[in-house]
Order: C-alpha cells, then sequence, then structure tokens
RNA sequence: GCUGGGUUCGUCUAACGGUUAGGACUCAAGAUUUUCAUUCUUGCAAUAGGGGUUCGAUUCCCCUACCCAGUACCA
C-alpha cells in the first residue's frame, strides 16, 4: 500500500431509495476526509441490481449532498447530473455503474484464466433448492470448497462442454474460487488489525450473465482501482466482505494500489434495540432523511430540511455521531469539520441516535443568526398565517424578544402570535389566578397612564410602571400578570414593557378596552 | 447456528496502565424574575460479569453474557 499517493475517495451509493442519516455520516466522513487532505471526493453511482432501482433517488442523493454543502469533485457536472462522458474533470466517467456494464467482463473472464474463479452454471432455483434442503437438515448452506464440485462448473466439466454451455446459456454466473484454509491478514484504519480464515467464506458470485453485469464486490474493486482510490470508508456491514476484496486485489496483482480501508459503525435506534431505520422516525417524530422523500406509492418521509433545520446543524450533529475531536468543543462549521476530522477518532462501537441531541444543535446554531437573518427566515411563516408584507424592522424586534426560547424558526409563530393578532380567548387558568376584582381598578388606572407615556417605548414604560406600582404600594406580580392577561390572552411571552411597546399605544388601548369588557369572571 | 465486529452515566462521548473516571444532552433542585423561557449555580447518574497479567487496570489477555453485522445471481 502506497502512502504517498494522492488521496481520493469515493461516496459510493445505490440508488434504491432516499439516504439516510448513515449514509450522509459516511458521505460526510469521506468527504472531511478527502478535503483535509487536499483530495478528491467522487461520486459513484451503483446500479449495478437493476431490479432495485427506484427513480429519483439518485437525484435524492445529490440534492441532500448539495443541502449538506458538499459538491463531489468528481462524477456529477456544474447542473448535479452524474456525467456520462469521459472529460478532463471526469476522467474516469461514465460514473454510473450500469453504464460501465461493458467493462466488467473482461476482468471477471481473467480471473477465471488466472485460475482465480470458476464458471458457475446451475441456476438460482436449483442453488435455492440446495439451500433447502441443508436447512431441512439443520445444516448452514454455503456454496463453497467444500461443495463447488458438487455443481455444475468449469471445475468439473470438460473444455468443450463447458464452452457450449456459455454459448447456449444465458444464466451461468463467474464465482470468485475462495481458498480452502488460509489466514487474510487485514487493516482497518478504525479498528486496526483484522483476521480471518477462508475456510468459512462462500465462493461469492462476482459477475452475472443473465444480466451481463457485476456483483457489487467485482464492481466495486474494478472500479476502486480504475479511479485510483486511495481509501475506502464505507458502512461496517461491508467488514465481513473485506477478506474477499483483499483476495481479489491480490488476484488482480494489484495489491501496490490497494485502498486503505476504514469500516464506520452503524447508527442505532433511539430505544430498543437494532439499527435506525426509517420506521423509528415515524414512531417517535424525527426525521430519518435529510431532505424529505415522496415515495411511488405516494409516502411522504419527512426530511431534516422540511422539519426547520439548518443544514450546518444537521452537518455537526451527524459528524459527532461517531467521531469526537478530543476536545471539548461541540460546535464546528463543515470548514473546521475539515480541519479537524481524523479517522483515528471514530468510535468503534455503534452510536444510538437521539433526537433529542439534534434539537439542541440546531438551537445553537439559530443563536449564531442574527435578527435579520432571522426575520427573512420568519416572513414565509407569517405570510401563511395570513401577516403579509409586515414592517421587518418591527419583525426584528419581536424576534429579538423571544429568539432565545426558540429551537427552530417554526417555533416563532407560537411565540409571537400574539403581537400579530389580538387574544380573542383568554386563558381561564390565568383569569382565575390574577383577574381579580381588587385589581381591575389599579389595571385600568395604570392602563391609562401607560398610554400616556411619550416616547412610547420600552425604557419609559418599564420605567413608568415600576414607579407607579411603588408609589400605590400595589402587588407587582398581580399587576403585571393581569397587563399581560390583557394584551396576550395568556401567562406567557416576553416582558410585559416590551410587548406593550411593540404594539403600540393604539393597539395597547384597544386590547386593554376589550380584556376589559370580555373577560367573564 | 457459524464468522466477524462491538460493550464507560438514560443518550453522545473523554480518559490510548496511575484522574476524586471528565464534558455535553436529558432530568432534578436553587438563584434571578411580571408569565414562559433564557442565564447562572448545584445535583443525580457509568467502566456488562468473572478470571488472569501487573506494584497498579476503563485501558492488556482469556472466558461468559449481551448488542450489531454478514451469512443472496442486494448493495
Amino acid at each position: 500500500m502506497n502512502n504517498n499517493r494522492r488521496v481520493r475517495v469515493r461516496f459510493a451509493p445505490s440508488p434504491t431509495g432516499p439516504l439516510h442519516m448513515g449514509g450522509m455520516r459516511t458521505a460526510l466522513y469521506n468527504y472531511f476526509f478527502a478535503k483535509q487532505h487536499g483530495g478528491d471526493f467522487i461520486l459513484r453511482i451503483e446500479d449495478t441490481d437493476s431490479n432495485r432501482f427506484v427513480p429519483g433517488a439518485e437525484e435524492y442523493i445529490i440534492r441532500s449532498l448539495a443541502w449538506c454543502g458538499i459538491t463531489p469533485d468528481e462524477g456529477i457536472d456544474e447542473n448535479g447530473k452524474v456525467v456520462e462522458t469521459k472529460s478532463e474533470k471526469h476522467p474516469h466517467a461514465p460514473y454510473r455503474q450500469s453504464q460501465r456494464k461493458p467493462l466488467y467482463r473482461q476482468y471477471a473472464e481473467e480471473l477465471v484464466k488466472n485460475g482465480f474463479a470458476y464458471y458457475a452454471f446451475d441456476t438460482p432455483e436449483e442453488i435455492d433448492a440446495r439451500r433447502k434442503e441443508c436447512e431441512a437438515k439443520g445444516e448452514t448452506f454455503v456454496y463453497g470448497h467444500a461443495n463447488r464440485l458438487s455443481f455444475r462448473t468449469s471445475l468439473n466439466m470438460d473444455a468443450e462442454e463447458c464452452k457450449k454451455r456459455l454459448e447456449e446459456e444465458n444464466h451461468w454466473t463467474i464465482r470468485f474460487k475462495n481458498p480452502e484454509n488460509r489466514v487474510v491478514k487485514m487493516n482497518d484504519l478504525i479498528r486496526g488489525e483484522i483476521e480471518i480464515n477462508t475456510a468459512t467464506l462462500d465462493d461469492k458470485v462476482l459477475w452475472k450473465a443473465a444480466d451481463q453485469l457485476p456483483t457489487y464486490h467485482l464492481a466495486n474493486i474494478v472500479d476502486d482501482h480504475l479511479m485510483e482510490v486511495s481509501h475506502v470508508i464505507r458502512g461496517e456491514e461491508w467488514l465481513p466482505s473485506l477478506p474477499l476484496h483483499y483476495m481479489l486485489y491480490e488476484a488482480f496483482g494489484w495489491q501496490d494500489t490497494q485502498p486503505e480501508f476504514a469500516h464506520l459503525s452503524l447508527l442505532l435506534k433511539p430505544d430498543g434495540k437494532g439499527k435506525l431505520s426509517k420506521r423509528d422516525g415515524d414512531r417517535l417524530g424525527f426525521p430519518v432523511f435529510p431532505l424529505e422523500w415522496v415515495s411511488a406509492t405516494g409516502e411522504i418521509s419527512r426530511g431534516y430540511r422540511e422539519d426547520g433545520y439548518y443544514p450546518e446543524a444537521f452537518v455537526n450533529l451527524i459528524a459527532l455521531l461517531g467521531w469526537n475531536p478530543g476536545t471539548e468543543q461541540e460546535i464546528f462549521s463543515l470548514e473546521e469539520l475539515v480541519k479537524c476530522f481524523s479517522l483515528d477518532r471514530v468510535v468503534k462501537s455503534g452510536a444510538r441516535f437521539n433526537p433529542d441531541n439534534a434539537k439542541w444543535f440546531n438551537q445553537e446554531y439559530l443563536r449564531q443568526k442574527s435578527n435579520k437573518e432571522l426575520c427573512e427566515q420568519f416572513l414565509p411563516i407569517l405570510s401563511k398565517k395570513g401577516i403579509e408584507n409586515p414592517n421587518a424592522e418591527w419583525v426584528e424586534k419581536i424576534i429579538s424578544s423571544v429568539r432565545d426560547r426558540a429551537h427552530f424558526v417554526s417555533d416563532f409563530w407560537e411565540l409571537t402570535h400574539f403581537f400579530f393578532e389580538r387574544p380573542t380567548e383568554y386563558d381561564a387558568t390565568s383569569i382565575k389566578k390574577f383577574w381579580k376584582d381588587e385589581i381591575l381598578p389599579l389595571v385600568n388606572e395604570i392602563s391609562e397612564m401607560i398610554a400616556g407615556i411619550e416616547p412610547f417605548q420600552k425604557e419609559n414604560i418599564e420605567e413608568q410602571i415600576h414607579t407607579f406600582i411603588t408609589e400605590k404600594g400595589a402587588p407587582m406580580g398581580k399587576i403585571m400578570n393581569a397587563l399581560r392577561l390583557a394584551i396576550v390572552g395568556a401567562s406567557k411571552g416576553p416582558g410585559v414593557a416590551d410587548i406593550i411597546a411593540l404594539i403600540g399605544v393604539d393597539e395597547f388601548n384597544v386590547r386593554i378596552s376589550n380584556a376589559l369588557s370580555t373577560i367573564n369572571r
């Protein structure tokens, strides 16, 4: 393995549906690693399973990456389309494996020629029957060195017959001839040395005549080699096939440029057992996908973007699920992540995803926004509520008064609606608690005083209310709360003086008189 | 079942043989306060179990338990 060559990584999803958080994390880690080393991040589409292709999935993946601020260096063009023809910038096109179809067969044949693989003629049905037979006896079925000679293969048939079958049949495959008893020593950048004896491995299918396509294993090795990939950072589910991949590099004689491997642990459910799935999101009420996804049947899966998450927050929270900087820093921009990321600080064990934590990250990012930015983000929501073209400066002031309590911009309406609409109902518990006979005359009196304040500004209002109450020797809490109830309709919101100043004197008068005449005790 | 990987507060994690086992989220309490929050302070809470190795194990080794993955002509 050559450590001096250019760092090139690939993110190679298969377009079988929307990419979920775990997949995004894999993409992110690949990106951080590549950029940190001044290398390339390649996007390759692994669509060798024609049966599982899902329309729109490819676009979804690219849009999700873009939302997170990731643009592949190679594999997609300026318009976000997968590159199909070679160019200086994309020398390895096409980047969709289905379009690289003609390329793989020769490699598989080469393996056969050199004794590392063989032709197998049993149909899937025949193999299935054998498998069932075994299982009925309580045995594990493995198509491998122990029984490969009991199948119809090029290993036990004369050349003539084999040739004839290859020409006439269209359901044969090329299988890897797994060594009977060999210890393969492997290295993983996260887990260290791993050893496995090939005795337990099976003869994996490498290429299928039926659709003239390679399986993952062959396509993956061939493409990583051709695309000069230096590091493979992928999910843990690939760890068991690492020995096969090692042996394939060896069989091809590509050990010198064999990439280094790093296998990432999986994301686990917030509760119970097992890995995180789409269902958990539905069940527990959080998104599992970066962007909203509508399936062919019209089923909608919510996305972080649609739920009001900032992409920076999403990237940050995903990055810290299974990786830590070794310091106490928790808020990282994409640039900082590129700078700080390192594979040896990736955690080996699976990380349970906790939605509470996700919200906290968004809150942190929301706090970094200016009132102006938040206002711009809030305007569309106001518009939906029928508040068209409000004075932006005014909205900014309103946001300023409540921003500390929000996790999302979407929280703002609940937090501020009483600025935009008069109360039509008054909270019963608050009435009972604060709307007392002995207080009402004072409320009336203080309201008249407030209405006369000039200039009608928060500081003045606050000060004069205090003076008034102190002079009267009245109970501060009771009066303030009664005022609040009158102008808000409930016991919530920012400081009373803030609200009064923001709604203005005319609106204040209307609300007070409404309250005085409407509230029934 | 077999093979591989994993196991520190409820959760995310730090400590790569010597720490009162640290931080964050959550939760609880207190302070502030005109409500709800914010903020500040404090608190609760962990090395899966058992054997070794060692002067000393969260850390190294073995066994057990549990969790995860793979075991497809899917990726």
